[in-house]
DNA sequence: CTGAAAGCGCTTACAG
DNA sequence: CTGAAAGCGCTTACAG
């Protein structure tokens, strides 16, 4: 019998030690290398247990050909000698790798974070693990380069964050599962929420409100999603018969926010702004305030991703994306990839995902007689 | 010469062909598995450059010893196929892994997102990824699952999100290397910000500026790092003499900093608060508006993990961690035990960062004649 | 229900 | 500077 200190304390006996090429048969002498070798394999299990190596990987595998009393004596010296299956070994022998590659931009941008939550308790569910790769931006080049790093371990690979990058201009490994996180119509399997129909129901809602106007504080002119939003905001002032101011255009940070809320404050006409985003809707509280502007009393504001409402005051108004929604759908896109493997070039797909408007403290009536200040 | 597209055509062929068995020596069948299999191996890159396959590995580790020529013509054949190691081969062989698993407990509490951030930024920088476990909770038990889930792969662990846990009732596997993202001193490496010393700063600030008590909002009481925030506050109190008020516990949710900031708002001789989180100071603010109070005329305001200071208005004077630095000391500590591994039971050692109080426009001098409402 | 054999793709000594 | 051999720990057919 060996308990899991010994098997460990034979491990590291020096590699010098002259016997170590006399011992017997059953198990090799290893050489190089102080990684994991210290862990008992299932040769050890099998040799405690008193059965073969292929026995002790049906109990791990918890195939139902064993006989229950040989899965308990198994399953006894796997626990006396702390096994856990070499992944490495298991990947390399049955061909396939259960990480997921996961590419992302900018963590600490909110949103992203909720995706990776819940691509990860998803991936978790189905038995996969995910391994994050960081791309150092947004840009085609980044985002290539966090790619090929993962392609040599991953069964699939998801991108988030391309929303300003031109898809052709990825990299992909020619047959490995891919997903974008997108909510563009693409040649690749991609997922994302609603952002027209986020942008017209924001509208909407403020012109239902009374507002002549609603002018729009929009993300990059490069960025795939703020243009889809501004869209929406568009399509909404078309259809009202109203102009559409000019867009003034941040870089989605409140400090961007706060600059061009600064303009918007010093135009009486302005009454109902929507922000392509919470956190320049939160820059835009800050100018109105400054400029000692009610919210909503004076002018209404509405945004988008719904993740700093609960820390504004007022609470804001804003578009809802269920991110964990979507963490769940592009590991399903993935899943149908890797089940059904490279018949033909690359499967296509895509999923939308409503949005929806919901309405707190920062929208209300357009002011009677015009707004102060 | 074997082009990629050759031979993933070659290993598409159905199992079931004949010829299968009686193909030439050089590579023996493939059965089984679907996974990666389509992907060419250093055997396919050797016969392509006319070396053997061990030449192929020397290149695609940057031996010194290969001749330019010969290293040419690998590279080209690389080029040309599209090789890329298979990690599960190279780890299995090499005894190591160059994964490292991060277990997380709840990625969007906007703190761990950033070290996430910080630890895969410093580990990729150091030629390692890392793999993402999610625990369902702060709790021994959720925690020790996503351990279990990483064991099997991981050159070593890194776990953030213990604060409210005893370290004892972690699972450690036995000889992995394993961090902890914790203030504390353990028996187990440990890095964390000085949370005692920015409770200090933060009430020590407040009582310089005349108030004659700081009130707080404190996290769970079970929490390590709000009982040394708190023990900070308590001190800075005890120094000036001044009786320290009886703690308020929220859970670090802004709706908790609401409520509890209600009772404050009351009471007339409130005119400082020091809220153990950013999250709970805006729902102090919201508490504090909603009663006709002005910030910081009325009432001054101190937060602490300086996340939200740039969304609030006024802006938040609050306590910053540098989280990537933190990510930084977590992958060093890591390393330094994967470096010297296995020796005696398991390496100690803590990093304390220093934390910063960052004064911006919440607080102010107290109320002369008290404060309004 | 159980076992003996082979091999996944790579790297580690070793020999030249 | 280059190659032939062995083996990391597991799982996949296959035989009994």
């Amino acid at each position: 019998m060996t308990s899991c200190d010994d098997v460990n304390v034979t491990m590291d006996t020096p590699r010098t030690d002259p016997s170590e090429d006399s011992r017997p048969a059953g198990r090799a002498p290893r050489r190089g290398g102080i990684g994991w070798s210290s862990r008992a394999t299932g040769q050890d299990v099998a040799a405690l247990a008193g059965v073969s190596p292929q026995t002790v990987s049906r109990v791990a595998n918890g195939a139902t050909n064993v006989r229950p009393e040989t899965r308990e004596r198994v399953l006894a010296a796997m626990e006396k000698v702390g096994y856990a299956p070499n992944a490495a070994a298991r990947n390399l022998r049955a061909g396939r790798s259960d990480l997921i590659g996961l590419v992302v931009h900018h963590l600490t941008r909110t949103g992203e974070a909720h995706v990776v939550e819940g691509v990860t308790a998803t991936a978790h569910a189905r038995g996969y693990s995910v391994s994050l790769a960081l791309a150092a931006s947004g840009a085609a080049a980044d985002l290539n380069e966090a790619i090929a790093r993962l392609q040599q371990v991953v069964a699939g690979i998801i991108v988030v964050g391309i929303d300003a990058t031109d898809v052709d201009d990825l990299r992909l490994p020619p047959r490995l599962p891919t997903v974008l996180a997108d909510s563009r119509p693409l040649a690749i399997p991609a997922a994302g929420h609603d952002q027209f129909s986020g942008g017209l129901a924001a509208t909407e809602h403020l012109l239902s409100l009374g507002h002549e106007v609603v002018h729009h504080i929009g993300g990059p002119a490069d960025s795939s999603s703020a243009q889809l939003r501004a869209s929406g905001w568009r399509a909404a002032l078309d259809r009202a018969g109203r102009p559409a101011p000019e867009i003034l255009h941040g870089d989605w940070s409140p400090e961007s926010g706060y600059r061009l809320g600064q303009q918007l404050a010093a135009d009486p006409g302005v009454t109902a702004v929507f922000a392509a985003n919470d956190e320049m809707a939160a820059g835009l509280y800050r100018a109105l305030f400054e400029a000692g502007l009610r919210v909503p009393d004076d002018v209404s504001v509405v945004g988008f991703d719904d993740l700093l409402g609960r820390f504004l005051w007022p609470s804001l108004t804003s578009v809802q994306q269920d991110f964990s929604h979507l963490g769940e759908s592009l590991i399903e896109l993935l899943m149908e990839q890797i089940a059904s493997p490279r018949r033909g070039p690359r499967l296509t797909g895509q999923r939308v995902l409503p949005s929806t408007l919901m309405v707190r403290a920062s929208t209300g009536p357009a002011p009677v007689g015009g707004r102060r200040g």
